[in-house]
DNA sequence: ATTAATGCAAATTGTTTGCACGGTC
DNA sequence: GACCGTGCAAACAATTTGCATTAAT
Protein backbone atom coordinates (compact mmCIF):
# COMPACT_ATOMS: atom_id res chain seq x y z
CA UNK A 1 0.00 0.00 0.00
CA UNK A 2 1.60 3.36 -0.73
CA UNK A 3 1.92 5.98 1.37
CA UNK A 4 -0.77 8.36 -0.60
CA UNK A 5 -3.31 4.92 -0.01
CA UNK A 6 -2.92 5.31 3.22
CA UNK A 7 -3.22 8.75 3.58
CA UNK A 8 -6.33 8.65 2.14
CA UNK A 9 -7.63 5.96 4.24
CA UNK A 10 -6.92 7.36 6.98
CA UNK A 11 -8.62 10.52 5.88
CA UNK A 12 -11.84 8.78 4.96
CA UNK A 13 -11.45 6.74 8.63
CA UNK A 14 -11.46 10.03 10.73
CA UNK A 15 -14.18 11.49 8.77
CA UNK A 16 -16.57 8.47 8.85
CA UNK A 17 -16.37 7.43 5.36
CA UNK A 18 -16.46 4.17 3.28
CA UNK A 19 -13.13 3.05 1.54
CA UNK A 20 -15.11 1.80 -1.84
CA UNK A 21 -13.57 -0.27 -4.68
CA UNK A 22 -14.89 2.91 -6.76
CA UNK A 23 -12.36 5.32 -4.65
CA UNK A 24 -9.66 3.52 -4.37
CA UNK A 25 -10.04 3.09 -8.15
CA UNK A 26 -9.75 6.79 -8.62
CA UNK A 27 -7.15 6.84 -5.85
CA UNK A 28 -5.54 4.75 -8.32
CA UNK A 29 -5.79 6.36 -11.61
CA UNK A 30 -4.71 9.62 -10.32
CA UNK A 31 -1.71 8.69 -8.84
CA UNK A 32 -1.11 7.20 -12.55
CA UNK A 33 -1.20 10.45 -14.46
CA UNK A 34 1.45 12.82 -14.29
CA UNK A 35 0.44 16.61 -14.43
CA UNK A 36 -2.54 18.24 -14.92
CA UNK A 37 -5.69 16.79 -15.74
CA UNK A 38 -9.69 17.24 -15.86
CA UNK A 39 -12.10 15.55 -13.72
CA UNK A 40 -13.37 14.45 -17.14
CA UNK A 41 -9.82 13.00 -18.20
CA UNK A 42 -9.84 10.82 -15.20
CA UNK A 43 -13.21 10.00 -16.33
CA UNK A 44 -11.91 8.55 -18.76
CA UNK A 45 -9.23 6.36 -17.71
CA UNK A 46 -11.76 4.99 -14.96
CA UNK A 47 -14.21 4.10 -17.57
CA UNK A 48 -13.76 0.54 -19.13
CA UNK A 49 -11.39 -0.24 -15.68
CA UNK A 50 -13.00 -2.90 -12.70
CA UNK A 51 -13.78 -1.33 -10.80
CA UNK A 52 -14.88 1.64 -12.41
CA UNK A 53 -16.78 4.77 -11.60
CA UNK A 54 -19.15 7.21 -12.94
CA UNK A 55 -18.71 11.07 -13.30
CA UNK A 56 -20.78 11.78 -10.09
CA UNK A 57 -18.33 9.38 -7.91
CA UNK A 58 -14.82 10.81 -9.75
CA UNK A 59 -16.35 14.40 -8.96
CA UNK A 60 -17.08 13.40 -5.59
CA UNK A 61 -14.00 11.60 -4.71
CA UNK A 62 -11.53 14.11 -6.49
CA UNK A 63 -13.32 16.65 -3.33
CA UNK A 64 -12.14 14.35 -0.72
CA UNK A 65 -8.79 13.61 -2.61
CA UNK A 66 -8.35 17.60 -2.06
CA UNK A 67 -9.80 17.03 1.16
CA UNK A 68 -7.03 14.65 2.58
CA UNK A 69 -4.39 16.94 0.77
CA UNK A 70 -3.57 14.48 -1.98
CA UNK A 71 -4.91 16.28 -4.89
CA UNK A 72 -4.55 19.98 -5.59
CA UNK A 73 -7.43 21.71 -7.48
CA UNK A 74 -5.96 25.01 -9.79
CA UNK A 75 -7.48 27.11 -11.59
CA UNK A 76 -6.05 27.49 -14.94
CA UNK A 77 -8.72 29.90 -16.38
CA UNK A 78 -11.37 28.62 -18.73
CA UNK A 79 -14.74 26.69 -17.70
CA UNK A 80 -13.26 23.49 -16.46
CA UNK A 81 -11.18 22.75 -13.02
CA UNK A 82 -7.66 21.09 -13.39
CA UNK A 83 -6.18 18.95 -10.55
CA UNK A 84 -2.65 17.82 -9.73
CA UNK A 85 -1.09 15.11 -7.89
CA UNK A 86 -0.13 17.29 -4.48
CA UNK A 87 1.62 14.68 -2.52
CA UNK A 88 4.83 15.47 -1.35
CA UNK A 89 4.64 18.60 -3.29
CA UNK A 90 4.87 22.49 -2.55
CA UNK A 91 3.00 24.97 -3.44
CA UNK A 92 4.24 26.59 -6.69
CA UNK A 93 2.10 28.79 -9.56
CA UNK A 94 1.60 28.63 -13.79
CA UNK A 95 2.89 29.71 -16.61
CA UNK A 96 0.18 29.03 -19.43
CA UNK A 97 0.97 28.55 -23.24
CA UNK A 98 -1.91 30.25 -25.25
CA UNK A 99 -0.03 28.47 -28.28
CA UNK A 100 0.06 25.01 -26.84
CA UNK A 101 -1.70 25.04 -23.81
CA UNK A 102 1.77 23.49 -22.11
CA UNK A 103 1.60 24.70 -18.13
CA UNK A 104 4.62 25.29 -16.29
CA UNK A 105 5.31 25.48 -12.75
CA UNK A 106 7.18 28.12 -11.07
CA UNK A 107 7.89 28.82 -7.02
CA UNK A 108 9.64 32.13 -6.03
CA UNK A 109 9.74 32.82 -2.81
CA UNK A 110 10.63 36.56 -3.31
CA UNK A 111 7.03 36.86 -4.55
CA UNK A 112 5.89 35.04 -2.05
CA UNK A 113 6.92 37.36 0.59
CA UNK A 114 5.95 40.44 -0.90
CA UNK A 115 3.08 39.05 -1.16
CA UNK A 116 2.33 38.56 2.40
CA UNK A 117 3.55 42.28 3.11
CA UNK A 118 0.91 43.00 0.77
CA UNK A 119 -1.47 41.29 2.59
CA UNK A 120 -0.27 42.98 5.98
CA UNK A 121 -0.93 46.27 4.26
CA UNK A 122 -4.13 45.69 4.25
CA UNK A 123 -4.31 44.06 6.81
CA UNK A 124 -5.63 40.88 5.00
CA UNK A 125 -4.85 37.41 6.49
CA UNK A 126 -4.72 35.20 3.32
CA UNK A 127 -5.66 31.99 3.08
CA UNK A 128 -4.51 30.80 -0.19
CA UNK A 129 -3.69 32.35 -3.53
CA UNK A 130 -3.83 31.67 -7.66
CA UNK A 131 -1.42 33.76 -9.55
CA UNK A 132 -1.25 32.45 -13.47
CA UNK A 133 0.47 34.35 -16.01
CA UNK A 134 -0.90 33.59 -19.60
CA UNK A 135 1.24 33.73 -22.51
CA UNK A 136 3.68 31.90 -25.10
CA UNK A 137 6.32 29.54 -24.22
CA UNK A 138 9.83 29.05 -25.52
CA UNK A 139 8.55 26.91 -28.60
CA UNK A 140 5.59 28.88 -29.76
CA UNK A 141 6.56 32.43 -30.68
CA UNK B 1 -20.40 62.85 -25.12
CA UNK B 2 -18.16 61.30 -22.51
CA UNK B 3 -14.60 60.28 -23.35
CA UNK B 4 -15.43 56.83 -23.17
CA UNK B 5 -18.41 56.83 -25.40
CA UNK B 6 -16.28 58.43 -28.19
CA UNK B 7 -13.78 55.75 -27.76
CA UNK B 8 -16.50 53.21 -27.80
CA UNK B 9 -18.14 54.64 -31.04
CA UNK B 10 -14.67 54.99 -32.38
CA UNK B 11 -13.94 50.90 -31.75
CA UNK B 12 -17.47 50.38 -33.49
CA UNK B 13 -16.81 52.28 -36.35
CA UNK B 14 -13.46 50.62 -36.83
CA UNK B 15 -14.81 47.41 -37.27
CA UNK B 16 -17.87 47.96 -39.28
CA UNK B 17 -19.79 47.46 -36.11
CA UNK B 18 -23.41 49.41 -35.58
CA UNK B 19 -23.99 51.91 -32.88
CA UNK B 20 -27.25 50.84 -31.36
CA UNK B 21 -29.48 52.37 -28.53
CA UNK B 22 -28.67 48.74 -26.93
CA UNK B 23 -25.05 48.94 -26.71
CA UNK B 24 -25.27 52.61 -25.74
CA UNK B 25 -27.62 51.65 -22.97
CA UNK B 26 -25.31 48.92 -21.79
CA UNK B 27 -22.18 50.88 -22.03
CA UNK B 28 -24.36 53.80 -19.67
CA UNK B 29 -25.00 51.16 -17.33
CA UNK B 30 -21.54 50.45 -17.30
CA UNK B 31 -20.62 53.58 -16.46
CA UNK B 32 -22.84 54.22 -13.57
CA UNK B 33 -21.25 50.86 -11.87
CA UNK B 34 -18.70 50.77 -9.43
CA UNK B 35 -16.30 48.18 -8.33
CA UNK B 36 -16.83 44.89 -9.85
CA UNK B 37 -19.91 43.28 -11.62
CA UNK B 38 -21.03 40.39 -13.23
CA UNK B 39 -23.13 40.31 -16.59
CA UNK B 40 -26.09 39.17 -14.79
CA UNK B 41 -26.24 42.00 -12.50
CA UNK B 42 -25.15 44.38 -15.83
CA UNK B 43 -28.42 42.75 -17.18
CA UNK B 44 -30.99 43.48 -14.40
CA UNK B 45 -29.20 47.20 -13.95
CA UNK B 46 -31.11 47.43 -17.94
CA UNK B 47 -33.83 44.91 -17.75
CA UNK B 48 -36.56 47.80 -16.82
CA UNK B 49 -34.89 50.74 -18.54
CA UNK B 50 -35.82 52.20 -21.78
CA UNK B 51 -33.99 51.31 -24.26
CA UNK B 52 -33.42 47.68 -22.61
CA UNK B 53 -31.13 45.05 -23.42
CA UNK B 54 -31.21 41.34 -23.31
CA UNK B 55 -29.01 38.80 -21.71
CA UNK B 56 -27.54 37.78 -25.26
CA UNK B 57 -26.72 42.00 -26.08
CA UNK B 58 -25.29 42.27 -23.17
CA UNK B 59 -22.76 39.43 -23.26
CA UNK B 60 -22.56 40.33 -26.96
CA UNK B 61 -21.48 44.17 -26.02
CA UNK B 62 -19.43 43.38 -23.16
CA UNK B 63 -17.14 41.35 -25.31
CA UNK B 64 -16.95 44.56 -27.42
CA UNK B 65 -15.92 46.72 -24.39
CA UNK B 66 -13.96 44.56 -23.19
CA UNK B 67 -12.12 44.49 -26.97
CA UNK B 68 -12.37 48.43 -26.44
CA UNK B 69 -10.71 48.29 -23.57
CA UNK B 70 -13.11 50.03 -22.16
CA UNK B 71 -13.94 47.28 -19.46
CA UNK B 72 -11.39 44.79 -18.32
CA UNK B 73 -12.58 41.04 -17.30
CA UNK B 74 -11.42 39.86 -14.13
CA UNK B 75 -11.55 36.44 -12.80
CA UNK B 76 -12.33 35.73 -9.41
CA UNK B 77 -12.75 32.84 -9.45
CA UNK B 78 -15.92 31.10 -8.84
CA UNK B 79 -18.25 30.12 -11.76
CA UNK B 80 -19.39 33.39 -13.19
CA UNK B 81 -16.92 36.30 -14.64
CA UNK B 82 -16.63 39.73 -13.18
CA UNK B 83 -16.20 42.82 -15.28
CA UNK B 84 -15.01 46.69 -13.98
CA UNK B 85 -14.77 49.53 -15.72
CA UNK B 86 -10.93 50.47 -16.77
CA UNK B 87 -10.72 53.50 -18.56
CA UNK B 88 -7.79 55.41 -17.38
CA UNK B 89 -7.31 52.84 -14.90
CA UNK B 90 -3.56 50.52 -14.87
CA UNK B 91 -3.71 47.02 -14.49
CA UNK B 92 -4.11 45.80 -10.69
CA UNK B 93 -4.53 42.31 -8.89
CA UNK B 94 -6.76 41.38 -6.25
CA UNK B 95 -7.42 40.01 -2.30
CA UNK B 96 -10.83 38.67 -2.14
CA UNK B 97 -12.51 38.33 1.03
CA UNK B 98 -14.07 34.81 1.35
CA UNK B 99 -16.38 36.44 4.78
CA UNK B 100 -18.02 38.86 2.87
CA UNK B 101 -17.08 38.82 -0.63
CA UNK B 102 -15.39 42.10 -0.56
CA UNK B 103 -12.53 42.71 -3.59
CA UNK B 104 -9.65 44.64 -2.50
CA UNK B 105 -7.52 45.85 -5.18
CA UNK B 106 -3.66 45.93 -5.17
CA UNK B 107 -0.81 46.91 -7.29
CA UNK B 108 3.50 45.97 -6.46
CA UNK B 109 5.62 47.20 -9.30
CA UNK B 110 8.28 44.78 -7.55
CA UNK B 111 5.62 41.41 -7.83
CA UNK B 112 5.35 42.31 -11.39
CA UNK B 113 9.35 42.97 -11.81
CA UNK B 114 9.66 39.26 -10.22
CA UNK B 115 7.11 37.93 -12.67
CA UNK B 116 9.22 39.30 -15.44
CA UNK B 117 12.20 37.49 -14.25
CA UNK B 118 10.43 34.42 -13.69
CA UNK B 119 8.92 34.60 -17.14
CA UNK B 120 12.59 35.68 -18.77
CA UNK B 121 13.87 32.34 -16.85
CA UNK B 122 11.13 30.43 -18.56
CA UNK B 123 11.94 32.05 -22.00
CA UNK B 124 7.75 32.42 -21.63
CA UNK B 125 6.53 35.32 -23.45
CA UNK B 126 4.06 36.85 -20.96
CA UNK B 127 0.45 38.10 -22.27
CA UNK B 128 -1.22 38.37 -19.50
CA UNK B 129 -1.41 37.69 -15.61
CA UNK B 130 -4.11 36.75 -12.74
CA UNK B 131 -2.84 37.45 -9.11
CA UNK B 132 -5.45 36.37 -6.65
CA UNK B 133 -5.22 36.54 -2.66
CA UNK B 134 -8.29 34.42 -1.15
CA UNK B 135 -8.42 34.92 2.67
CA UNK B 136 -10.42 37.58 5.30
CA UNK B 137 -10.57 41.30 5.29
CA UNK B 138 -9.80 43.46 7.94
CA UNK B 139 -13.63 43.15 9.72
CA UNK B 140 -14.09 39.08 8.60
CA UNK B 141 -11.51 37.69 10.95
C1' DA C 1 -28.95 -3.62 10.66
C1' DT C 2 -27.54 0.78 9.84
C1' DT C 3 -26.36 4.22 7.07
C1' DA C 4 -23.16 5.83 3.57
C1' DA C 5 -21.96 5.38 -1.50
C1' DT C 6 -23.12 4.50 -6.21
C1' DG C 7 -25.06 5.16 -10.85
C1' DC C 8 -28.16 7.32 -13.53
C1' DA C 9 -30.49 10.89 -15.28
C1' DA C 10 -32.42 15.16 -14.38
C1' DA C 11 -31.33 19.70 -12.64
C1' DT C 12 -28.32 23.83 -12.27
C1' DT C 13 -25.51 27.72 -13.66
C1' DG C 14 -23.34 30.83 -16.59
C1' DT C 15 -22.83 31.66 -21.16
C1' DT C 16 -23.36 30.97 -26.19
C1' DT C 17 -25.91 30.33 -30.39
C1' DG C 18 -29.53 29.71 -34.30
C1' DC C 19 -32.95 31.99 -36.29
C1' DA C 20 -36.66 35.09 -37.77
C1' DC C 21 -37.57 39.88 -37.40
C1' DG C 22 -36.40 44.80 -37.13
C1' DG C 23 -33.29 48.67 -37.57
C1' DT C 24 -28.88 51.02 -39.17
C1' DC C 25 -25.98 52.47 -42.71
C1' DG D 1 -31.80 47.43 -49.88
C1' DA D 2 -28.06 45.01 -47.82
C1' DC D 3 -26.75 43.23 -43.81
C1' DC D 4 -25.87 43.72 -39.01
C1' DG D 5 -27.99 43.49 -34.38
C1' DT D 6 -31.66 42.00 -31.43
C1' DG D 7 -34.58 39.07 -28.54
C1' DC D 8 -36.01 34.72 -27.61
C1' DA D 9 -35.54 30.28 -26.57
C1' DA D 10 -32.98 26.35 -27.27
C1' DA D 11 -28.27 24.57 -26.89
C1' DC D 12 -24.11 23.98 -24.22
C1' DA D 13 -20.56 22.41 -20.94
C1' DA D 14 -19.05 21.54 -16.52
C1' DT D 15 -20.62 20.18 -12.38
C1' DT D 16 -24.10 18.98 -8.89
C1' DT D 17 -27.95 16.63 -7.03
C1' DG D 18 -32.26 13.55 -6.05
C1' DC D 19 -33.38 9.12 -5.63
C1' DA D 20 -33.79 4.26 -5.58
C1' DT D 21 -30.52 0.53 -5.19
C1' DT D 22 -26.32 -1.66 -3.41
C1' DA D 23 -22.79 -2.37 -0.24
C1' DA D 24 -19.37 -1.18 3.70
C1' DT D 25 -19.29 -1.26 8.46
Amino acid sequence: MSDQEGRFREYLGAKGLRITPERQAVLTAVLGIQGHFTADQLYLRLERKNPRASRATVYRTLEHLVGSGLVDKVDLGGQQAFYENFYGREHHDHLICLGCGEIIEFTSRAIEELQDSVCREHQFEARSHSHKILGHCRKCH
